[in-house]
RNA sequence: GGGCCCUUAGCUCAGUUGGAUAGAGCAGCCGACUUCUAAUCGGCAGGUCGAGGGUUCGAAUCCUUCAGGGCCCGCCA
């Protein structure tokens, strides 16, 4: 079914990775320590050591790496915090890779790393190329990632968009860090504004005909419809002008769904995403699937008829109690047991959810990602309890909340109203300001916050405008591999390899050399939170970095990247080079494509 | 009435499975262009992390109460 499971598993690629996480090499080191001081009976032996991290301090003052080991053992240990610390720092210190290892505070171990260190980190990038921060943790799991799933009644509008970025970036995401990602658009065709739809359509087909049709309360108005209601003329002629609807709404029903989701997937090309799978709702209907699903639920005693308690609260006014088919999602954390079924007999819209879940889990993923929208809030618990319920809590659903985009333009919001026509699409978004910054912008915040998208100010170039920030480092590197040609500089990837990187001896060139070595940490972090928008911070944190060193070469031409020296300039374009291959590494995460030149 | 999310500098927002003196951009003030792109950079100033209580070596982060804002709340998906 998917082709690239079967290398992902068992002796697959992911076995050969080589961790570039130093992050993690040395928490790895430190762990080695911890077991020789439990060795020699410094420590007692067998304490756990989970909670011990090493990451990189806020204060640059306190050196390269800081570990809270000696606290987080001090107690189990029975022993002070400063003595175990002090006895790490030393084991720490016989390692070539450490520098320098304080005590410092309570009990935290400064580690200043060898420049050496520092200067490898550039040689693995030229090496790794853009796979530098590709990842093993996920261990080639098998991800379904559900995004966008928009009702297929009309074109994608902005806040379709936020989530096709979002759930693009985070499938791109995980799939970096070794997890073997699905795709995946969910149709929801099989509710009653489909029924709507086909009438809009209807409308349309019958103005086609040169009839004049008034467009009542309770249906579609959008030009959108037009075309599609001409397509309908051309393919079906005047067979169904002024015939019963009973006659022609289940095949424009067809006609329309098809028109429709030919709209969406344009429209999510022209932003750069590509689904795996479409799984449709109505085709869940009939086919017994559905009833398969409530049986193996019915099978665990999830099932049962019942009378749900009126809400608190306002009351509707036609409300009576009457008996329903529920779901016990109270049996897995939810508020109240859900209906799946109607007052008369027909599935509620949970019902085939429910169905469309058991057929996820049944395609064999590990973890399952459902992105919504933030007002689908309401309905997070039933979904994980419904997961929770069909895998007896073995397969995981997570549900990421995208919340609202305030579209501006020179600061003035731009009212949408659906019914009056003046909603703002995906397409309108990209013919304004294009894939790149619209998918580079949608994550400069992160999921459950709202986001500002101001039309005019993400088209400046200037600093306050993220995109542009990033893409100005990338090219400024760009330009300083052009101008080292013309100088006669071999400084292809093949020759800054070999570049004699021990002449970055500067303490701002191992700073940035530093802030790429935090890239495939970063990954991860960002992988496990399923938090992309950390990409887009972290790429922003990066180019500011390479901007300072470039400004840096004003006052010190030291610093300068192009020296008169070929071996000096080779090594510090490596650096820069570095730089440039971690910021296409991210943008490429991000769905963007970095830029060579900003003229 | 209940559930979920949010509240961090004047503004917009980051904040690492709990870590040291809470960060960035904008706005404000002061500075850097005979230069690989000044479309950039450096510095100053700006905070009871919504309020109270708790957990512990340590809380913006976890628990709890409260206040304010948003979304949702049987037969719409």
């Amino acid at each position: 079914m998917n082709k690239a499971s079967a290398g992902a598993r068992g002796m697959g690629p992911f076995r050969r990775t080589r961790p570039m996480n130093l992050f993690a090499d040395i928490r790895a080191l430190t762990l080695d320590a911890l077991a020789d001081l439990a060795r020699d009976g410094t420590i007692p032996e067998g304490l756990e050591t989970g909670n011990v991290t090493v990451e990189p301090p806020r204060d640059p003052a306190h050196g390269d790496m800081a570990t809270n080991a000696a606290m987080v053992l001090a107690k189990p240990a029975g022993l002070k915090p400063r003595d175990i610390a002090e006895a790490l720092a030393a084991h720490l210190s016989a390692d070539p890779r450490i520098a320098e290892a304080e005590v410092a505070g309570p009990g935290f171990i400064n580690i200043r790393l060898a420049p050496r260190v520092w200067q490898d980190v550039v040689g693995k990038v030229l090496v790794a190329g853009t796979g530098f921060g590709r990842s093993g943790m996920g261990q080639g799991q098998r991800v379904n990632v559900e995004y966008v799933s928009a009702n297929p009644t009309g074109p994608l509008h902005v806040g379709h968009t936020r989530g096709a970025v979002f759930g693009d970036a985070l499938a791109a995401l995980l799939e970096y860090s070794g997890h073997d990602v699905t795709r995946e658009y969910y149709i929801n065709d099989g509710g009653g504004q489909i029924d709507t739809l086909a009438r809009s359509v209807y409308l349309r087909y019958l103005e086609a005909h040169g009839q004049e049709v008034a467009f009542p309360e309770g249906v579609y108005p959008g030009d959108y419809l037009v075309p599609v209601g001409e397509a309908l003329k051309a393919e079906y002629g005047d067979a169904w002008v002024d015939r019963p609807e009973e006659e022609w709404l289940p095949a424009i029903r067809a006609f329309a769904t098809e028109a429709m989701m030919d709209l969406v997937r344009t429209d999510l090309a022209r932003l750069g995403v590509k689904m795996d799978v479409f799984s449709s709702e109505k085709a869940l209907y009939g086919t017994g699937r559905i009833e398969a699903a409530i049986e193996e639920l019915r099978g665990k005693d999830l099932i049962y008829r019942g009378t749900l308690e009126p809400p608190k609260g306002k009351l509707p006014e036609d409300w009576e109690a009457r008996e329903q088919t529920l779901f016990r999602s109270t049996a897995y954390g939810d508020d109240v047991d859900r209906p799946i079924q109607k007052s008369d007999g027909s599935w509620t819209y949970f019902a085939p959810d429910i169905a469309y879940h058991h057929d996820k889990v049944g395609r064999g993923f590990d973890a399952l990602i459902n992105v919504f929208g933030a007002d689908h809030g309401g309905y997070v618990k039933r979904m994980k309890a419904a997961v929770a319920a069909l895998t007896d809590g073995t397969v995981p659903l997570d549900i990421k909340l995208i919340q609202i985009v305030r579209l501006l333009r020179d600061g003035q919001e731009l009212k949408m109203s659906k019914r009056a026509g003046t909603f703002v699409t995906l397409s309108d978004v990209i013919d304004m300001v294009g894939p790149d910054v619209t998918r580079f912008v949608m994550l400069t915040r992160k999921n459950d916050a709202p986001l500002d998208f101001d039309v005019s100010k993400v088209l400046e170039q200037s600093k306050d405008n993220p995109v542009f920030y990033v893409q100005y480092a990338h090219a400024r590197v760009m330009s300083v591999l052009r101008k080292a040609a013309e100088a006669g500089i071999d400084a292809s990837d093949e020759s800054l390899r070999t570049a004699d990187l021990g002449k970055l001896d500067h303490e701002a060139e191992q700073a940035l050399a530093a802030k790429v070595a935090e890239w495939p940490r970063l990954v991860e972090i960002a992988a496990r939170t399923h938090e992309p928008h950390r990409v887009a911070f972290y790429l922003y944190e990066l180019a500011s970095g390479l901007h300072a060193l470039w400004n840096r070469g004003h006052e010190d031409t030291t610093l300068r990247f192009l020296q008169d020296d070929p071996d000096t300039s080779r090594a510090k374009i490596a650096l820069a080079r570095a730089v440039s291959i971690v910021i296409a590494a991210g943008l490429g995460i991000l769905g963007v494509e970095p830029a060579n030149e900003m003229r």
